[in-house]
This record gives C-alpha cells, sequence and structure tokens, in this order.
RNA sequence: CGGGAACUGGCUCAAUUGGCUAGAGCACUCGGUUUGGGACCGAGAGGUUCCGGGUUCGAGUCCCGGGUUCCCGACCA
C-alpha cells in the first residue's frame, strides 16, 4: 500500500481528553476514530490488525473443532424475556422500532444460540459439538472508557459447545482453556489462568488475564504456580487450588477472555434436549467461552510502545515491512524504491510504502515510529550508493545496511 | 449511576473588565526552496465559538436549562 494514499494520517497532537495509552497511539497514529464514547471506527490500520488478531483466534477455534457461524446482532425481545435478562441485565441495549416492537441488540449469543440448537442438536449422537462467531457486540456500559478498553460497541469472538456429560463438558472446557492460552502467546499477549466469580449462571469461571499496570482488574497470583484468583473471590486463608500453597503476589491485570460451564442453564430455558441412548430425553449441557478482539488490540498498544509510539508484534502487525523512501523527487531513489515495493508485493510481503515525496525524513521517521510497523526498510541516495538498503527493527532500534540483492531474503519467507 | 473537569476551523490551543471584522500553530491548496529524526518563505481556503433560552447598546466571555466528552468512584454476563 502506498502510504501517499492510505485513508489514514498521523497526528501531531495528541487527543485532548483521551489519557490512556492505547486511546491516545491508536489515535494518533491513524489507526482508529472515536465517534461517541466506547464507538469506534476502524481505519485502514486498524482494521487490518483487527483481522489479524480475529484470524488468529478463528484458526484456534478452528484447530478444536469449532464451527464457525454468524448470528444476529438484533435479537427478538422473546428470547431474552425466557431467560429473564430482558429485565435483569443492566447492560442490555433495548431498541424501539418506528412500529413500537422491541429488540434487543446482543451483548452475547445464548439467547440465540441455544434455541439455534433445537431441532439441530436432538440425539447423543449429535454431540458434542461447538460453534462459534466473531461478531460485533452491544452493551450499554454506565461508563465507557480507555480507549478500547471497555466499549459500549466492541468485538466479540463466542463460542459455545454442547455434551451430553458434565465429564465431557469439563474435558472440553480444559481443551478451550488450552487453546486460549495458545492464542494469547501468538498475540504477544501471554495471559494469567485466573480463577473467578461464575455470575449469575455457573459457580465459578475462569478469566485470562493479561497483567499491565494500567489494567482495570486486580488478581492474585500462586507464586509457586502462576494459577491467578480475582479479588473479587480471593481470601486471606485461599490456597491455591492448583499446588496448594498460599503464597501469592497481588497484580494489576486485564481481561481477555473468560470462560464458563454453563451446564443446563439456557438448555432448559429454551427446552434444548436431546434424546440419550436409552430413549430418554435429557437437557443438553453447554459451555461458553469469549475473547474480545477489539479490547485485546488496546491491550496489545498498552503492551507494547515506547514514547515514540506502538511497537506491533509481528504476528498482529498491520503490515510486515514500512519502506520509506527519503530524497524528495530524487528520481533514481523512486525508482529503486518503486521496484522494491514491486518486488516485496509479488514475494507477498505486506508492506506499507512510504512514497511521500514532500514529508521530510524526520517526519517520515517520527511517523513510522507512531505506526509501530516491526520493520523498516529505508532507501535513499546514501543506502543506494552502498548498493544496499537499511533495515531497522523498530523494537530493538537495530540497524544494519543489507545488500539490495539480498533484501528479498529477509522477508521471503513471510 | 454519583462526583470533578472540559467543549472555539479536521487536530492542539489563544481571545484583557462583556467591546473593533473570533486569532495562532499543525494539517490542507498554490508557488518556491529543502530532503537521514516531526524544515522554511510567500499566498490561499477553512468558523452555527456544543445546543436552546435569557440579561445587555453589545455575549466565545455573564445567568438558566439541556447535550456531549474525559477522569475518579460505583458497576462489569
Amino acid at each position: 500500500m502506498k502510504q501517499s494514499q492510505y485513508f489514514s494520517r498521523t497526528s501531531k497532537t495528541a487527543p485532548k481528553d483521551d489519557v490512556s495509552v492505547n486511546a491516545r497511539l491508536l489515535e494518533q497514529a491513524g489507526f482508529v476514530h472515536k465517534e461517541m464514547a466506547g464507538v469506534y471506527s476502524y481505519l485502514p490500520l486498524g482494521w487490518r490488525v483487527l483481522q489479524k488478531i480475529e484470524n488468529i483466534i478463528r484458526e484456534e477455534m478452528n484447530a478444536i473443532g469449532g464451527q464457525e457461524i454468524l448470528m444476529p446482532a438484533m435479537q427478538p425481545k422473546e428470547n431474552w424475556q425466557a431467560t429473564g435478562r430482558w429485565d435483569s441485565l443492566d447492560v442490555l441495549f433495548k431498541i424501539k422500532s418506528q412500529h413500537d416492537n422491541e429488540y434487543a441488540l446482543g451483548p452475547t449469543h445464548e439467547e440465540i444460540v441455544t434455541p439455534l440448537g433445537v431441532g439441530r442438536i436432538s440425539s447423543y449422537r449429535d454431540l458434542p459439538l461447538a460453534v462459534y462467531q466473531i461478531q460485533t457486540k452491544f452493551r450499554d456500559e454506565a461508563r465507557a472508557k480507555s480507549g478500547l478498553m471497555r466499549g459500549r460497541e466492541f468485538r466479540m469472538k463466542d463460542l459455545y459447545s454442547f455434551h451430553t456429560t458434565e465429564e465431557d463438558l469439563a474435558r472440553y472446557y480444559k481443551v478451550v482453556a488450552e487453546s486460549y492460552t495458545k492464542i494469547f502467546n501468538r498475540l504477544g499477549i501471554p495471559a494469567l489462568y485466573v480463577e473467578a466469580d461464575g455470575g449469575t449462571f455457573a459457580k465459578y469461571s475462569h478469566e485470562f488475564q493479561v497483567e499491565t499496570p494500567n489494567g482495570e482488574d486486580v488478581v492474585y497470583v500462586c507464586n509457586k504456580c502462576q494459577l491467578a484468583v480475582n479479588k473479587e473471590i480471593f481470601s486471606d486463608e485461599k490456597t491455591c487450588t492448583d499446588c496448594g500453597e498460599k503464597d501469592y503476589r497481588e497484580t494489576k491485570a486485564s481481561e481477555v477472555g473468560n470462560i464458563f460451564e454453563l451446564k443446563t442453564k439456557f438448555s432448559e430455558s429454551f427446552k434444548l434436549t436431546y434424546t440419550d441412548e436409552d430413549g430418554s430425553q435429557k437437557p443438553v449441557l453447554m459451555g461458553c467461552y469469549g475473547i474480545g478482539p477489539s479490547r485485546i488490540m488496546g491491550v496489545i498498544v498498552e503492551e507494547h510502545h515506547d514514547e515514540a509510539g506502538i511497537i506491533w508484534p509481528e504476528s498482529v502487525s498491520p503490515f510486515a515491512v514500512h519502506l520509506i523512501a527519503l530524497g524528495g523527487k530524487d528520481a533514481e531513489v523512486s525508482e529503486q524504491a518503486e521496484k522494491l515495493y514491486s518486488n516485496l508485493l509479488a514475494a507477498g510481503v505486506e508492506v506499507l510504502y512510504d512514497d511521500r515525496t514532500e514529508a521530510s525524513a524526520g517526519q517520515k521517521f517520527a511517523d513510522s515510529d507512531l505506526i509501530g510497523i516491526p520493520n523498516r526498510v529505508i532507501i535513499s541516495s546514501k543506502t543506494i550508493a552502498e548498493n544496499s538498503v537499511e533495515l531497522k527493527n523498530r523494537a530493538s532500534g537495530d540497524t544494519s545496511l543489507v545488500p539490495l540483492n539480498q533484501i528479498m531474503e529477509k522477508f521471503s519467507n513471510a
């Protein structure tokens, strides 16, 4: 992509009000644009990152047998009345049509996925089963805050599993937990496994929390085995469920995932039953498992940045390479840069090409630092004189001259 | 939902006690210069000062009501 034509622009000044690191950097670097409190547009840069995050999650969900579906954001009021959550869920967005019909905007999808299973799950032979979606969710938060960290409209991956027995549910719960750990590692934000409150329909749940100084949650981490406990259920006498120790450290963290055993809570409301081997009708056991990709984008920025800007992990960076041509209208430089750009594209390398002839070198470097693409390739009359380009790593700051005929090898394995 | 702060071109900010045609930097357009760490000169375009009332000869500024945003807290399937 040529930067001169890109629908995105950096700003020299940070947004006035937004203090949180992720909001400031993502807006200043041109990844997102805030429309309302907790509601964002994703510009090309931000949308690329979000899609990278979601694709990693998608790959891992497929790997554990999840079948991808898409359920509606707009949902029937009756389904929410059936579970009592039309009245009890305080963050539920309710909308009224011009014909006075009422609907819910989905904050989560148990009310849709459970009745969806009726007629499609009827025998023990149909189970176990897992379906998931990646979709925009709505929650009427009393206070949206901290950029992408708590939005009123946000992205969520929600997986739902269906089982015949508690043992099988527990088995799959573990499979998902391991998958989640893998996902957060791939995203560059290793997460703690945290015992947490089960809310209104499970005895307990597990959260995935990323340790970060600006985290909104407080968790206690076992110094021996690293199993953590959310402050909301932590007590001084608490011994570690895993290793039995009582040695904890306190830390701040941001929740990026949450998994629950719903058991029969929803299947009973919607009469989701199956016929067992002996011919009897039994309620289907369910689990639900959430990850918030948009919040993850915020957490990644909170975790990976410096004074100059964002430092994207390779796995989610909007581009693999930031190609920068210096020298204004120098024909030799732009010719070489164009050639390298085409070669990189032909090799399937995702490259953002700063082809702006009017911008100064300093401006291009500052923009590049802000945007945070991991690999910078600089081409100028200086490097051309050496028959080379300069390669600079955004994270380490290490630079090296690489001969023009070798630069492709650096990225061709991408 | 309680408390605090803020709201003026796309962005960041000025504007004396209530007083002239609401200014500047960034960004943008045109011309020129410049090109290895946010360059410079000249010209230009861009405004419902959040909205609605009120006071006044006169309101960005004062008063009343509303809205929005941010921060703290509460909340957080």
